[in-house]
Parts: structure tokens; sequence; C-alpha cells
DNA sequence: AAGTGGTCTAGACCACGTC
DNA sequence: ACGTGGTCTAGACCACTTT
């Protein structure tokens, strides 16, 4: 019997800890730009470790609700910032996810010089970059049409790689990891181009998501995203 | 002089098993699907203790690089999902941080039932809802055109606020804390009405953002922001 | 049943940034 | 200069889940 029974012993998780301070910054008692008590003072009124303190108030301050800095301390935010978090998959289990079956058709392959707009991108290569466009399709209906552009010298094996069997962000994701990069989200009307292989009016507004890949100072690959109309994007917050 | 000197000191940090763990992965080394070591065994190979292994595979997990499971143990995930985090500020911030001088205003306000597709988000409430319409501008250009239901059963203090100086986004942010809540992205293409508002052809194509924020049981407010041409929403990755 | 990650503790040193 | 959060340690118990 050297522990409090559980009931008890639960009083004493960070968890409880984060749900008393919510509690506190929710029922206004920590208003938006007060300071808290420090860590010491928390844990001693918790009766706990100063680490537990930590582990919750760290929480809270990366979900956005608390300012924390050296030797200032830790405040309420002033506009708690709600942080939505997408998940970016690969588009085959994105469209899995979807409970539709996948398939994909490459409808151009070049190893062309680059336009200019993506060579300021890319910077000078030595060699030419590989272009694909690829129509994307959940239960054969057009799903998002993608074009991208991938730098040959940063990842010479995507040459030799089959890609009508996987695509090439599969190819990518799974062997160019940790890489950093940039997401951008929009909305584009459809181009001619566009509506005649999406299956939609010229003029129909696309969702469109660009991203650069990054892996170290090469970029690794520029893609842009047209999603068939009726696309949504959801995420809890 | 009990430490060691700083640069031997920096080789047990976490974010330097972070750093040698990410290193293993992207080299192949360990290969996706494989069992990387257990923590006791890391925390030995390293010469630091379990916790701050814990810390560094913790976060690796957190930004889904691995797959930890009590008994099972920690595998490098077979699809790294990359988390675009997106920073959900009030409108006002966001015109702020683009450099451009905000400013609003309220183009109609209702206190009316609500259509049948906003009663079955928010259930049958005893009050009328508030119904909002607004443009937020940019350098007196429209930025974002917003309508919203508020559910004055949940926010009942909201019919007193004054609305023409604080905007209903920044006065929900402020005052309805630590709710949940759903958001959608996609893209329209302007109604007539719309495109009168924001001053751009009808049909052009909006990216919309639509949020649905719960305080436990209570639909709060049901939003929907149609975003002016031209608008990109973009995170680092 | 047993092994792995999840968490807590008590104490310590350190780094950063404000005063 | 000094106070606060950031981190590390060594040891312990616990929870989950697979075997």
């Amino acid at each position: 019997m050297t522990q409090t029974g559980k009931a008890l012993r639960s009083s004493k998780t960070w968890q409880s800890l984060y749900a008393e301070v919510s509690k506190r910054i929710s029922e206004g008692l920590w208003k938006p730009g007060d300071f808290i008590p420090g860590e010491v003072e928390l844990a001693r009124e918790f009766g706990c470790a100063r680490a537990t303190v930590n582990r919750a108030l760290r929480q809270l301050a990366e979900e956005g609700y608390l300012d924390r800095r050296r030797k200032a301390g830790t405040r309420v935010a002033l506009h708690p910032v709600r942080k939505a978090t997408l998940d970016i998959s690969i588009t085959r289990l994105e469209v899995e996810q979807r409970g539709a079956a996948y398939s994909h058709a490459v409808l151009s392959r070049k190893h062309n010089k680059a336009p200019r707009h993506i060579r300021e991108i890319m910077g000078e290569t030595k060699t030419k970059p590989l272009y694909l466009a690829t129509l994307h399709q959940a239960d054969n209906a057009p799903f998002v049409y993608e074009t991208r552009w991938v730098n040959t010298e940063a990842v010479p094996d995507i040459l030799s790689a089959d890609l009508s069997q996987i695509s090439v962000n599969e190819w990518l994701v799974e062997n160019a990891l940790f890489t950093t990069g940039r997401i951008t989200f929009s909305a584009a009307n459809a181009s001619d181009v566009e509506a005649d292989i999406l299956k939609v009016k010229p003029g129909a507004a696309l969702f469109i998501v660009e991203r650069i890949t990054w892996n170290g100072l090469n970029a690794v690959t520029v893609v842009r995203l047209a999603y068939a109309p009726k696309f949504e994007m959801s995420t809890e917050i």
C-alpha cells in the first residue's frame, strides 16, 4: 500500500492539470493577457512534480492557449490561435479513405527544360527536370489532376522507377524523407485543358494545392494539384 | 567543474537524439516498417536517460515519422504523414499580417429563425439565432465575405456586444474559449450576390472556409468565409 | 504473461531574456 | 543579475496490447 487509491492518483496526471488550467481559462479566472502562477507554485498547489506541470503547460502552449517565455513567465494567450492540422498523405490513400477505388494514369511525361517560373524555384540544375502530368481517379471518375516537376539532380533514381505502378507522389514520399516544404491552398477557375481532363465546365471553381519540397538546399519537386469540384478538405480543430 | 564541456553535454539533448534518429531513417538504415530499438536500448547506446529518448521519439511520432505502440514497440511509419498546420486566427490579424489596414462593415444583421440546414446543425434552440453578414476589408478592398449564424442560447452575451467596434469573430474567439470544431476548405464559384459584394465577376473561383464551433454539446456558431480571388493560405510543412 | 511505451518524482543544472 | 521555463537524470510504477 505504497500508493494512494487510483482515484486520487489520477488527480496528478498531466492531463488532469491540463484540464484544470483549461477550466480556469475558459471560466475567466485567468483572462487573456494575465500571468498565471509559475511552475514551482503550481506544482506546490497541485501536489505534483514540476515536470508534470511543465508537461501540461507545454501542451497548452503548443496548442496556442498559453504564451511561455523564460524569465517573463507564462500568460494566457491574447488571441488564442487555433491550429488546424491537415494530414497530407499520398493521393491513393486520400481516395481510399473516401471508400473509393483508386487508379491513376500518367497523361504526359517529358524530360524538358523547365519553364522560367520553375527554374526560379529549383535553381539551375545540371540535368533536365522530369515533368509529369497525372490524373488520379476515384472509382474511375476524375479526382485530382496533378502536374509536377521533379529535380532529377536531387533524386536521380526517379528516372528508373516504374511510375505506372506506383505514383510519383508515392515514390517520392517513400524515397525522399525528411524534407521541408511549403504548401499553399487556393481556388482557381478551371482552364480549358483542366476542364477537359477533369470533365467539368471551363471556369468551374477548383480547389488548388501547390507544394514545393526541399531537401536541404535543393528543391526536390514542385507540384500542383487541381481537385475536381465538390472536393472538400476537412479537419477537427 | 562538475559538468563535462558544453560540446559533449550537447550530445545528450533530446534534439540531438531526434536528429540522429531522423538521419538513420532518411539514410535508409531504418526503413519504413522496420522496428527500431526500444527506449532502454537507445538510452544505453546514447548514454542518456530513458526520458530523454522518450522525448525525442514522442516528437517524431507526433510529427508522423514513427508509429509507437506499447508492447509492440516503435517502427518507422510506412506512409510518413506530413501534417500541415494552419494557424486560424481572427480575420483582423490575418489582414494586418499582410501589412494592410483592416476594416469591416456589418452588411446585414437579423434575428430570425434559421434555415433548415443551420437548424440541423445547431439543433432546436429556445431563442432565435443571430445572423450576421460582414465584409472584411484590407486597405478598403474586399478581403473576405463572412456569413455567420450564432446560437444565442449558447452565448447570450453576444446580443449586447458592440459589434461595430469588434468583429463577431473576434468577440467569440475571446469569449468562447476551449471549444471544439470542424473546419472545411473548398472552392466555389461566386454567386451573383457574392460577386457584387466582393467586386468580382460572377463565377470567379472563391476560396471557401466553413467552420462549425461547438461548446460541449451546443453548436456555438456556424460560419462561412468566402475569400476574394488571389487569396492564398500557406504554411510550412 | 510479459514486454514496451507512458508517466511521475525529486533533484539538479542550464539558457534565455527581462530587469 | 537573476528569475523563469527548458531540459536531463535515475529510478519507479503503470497501462496497454500483443503473444
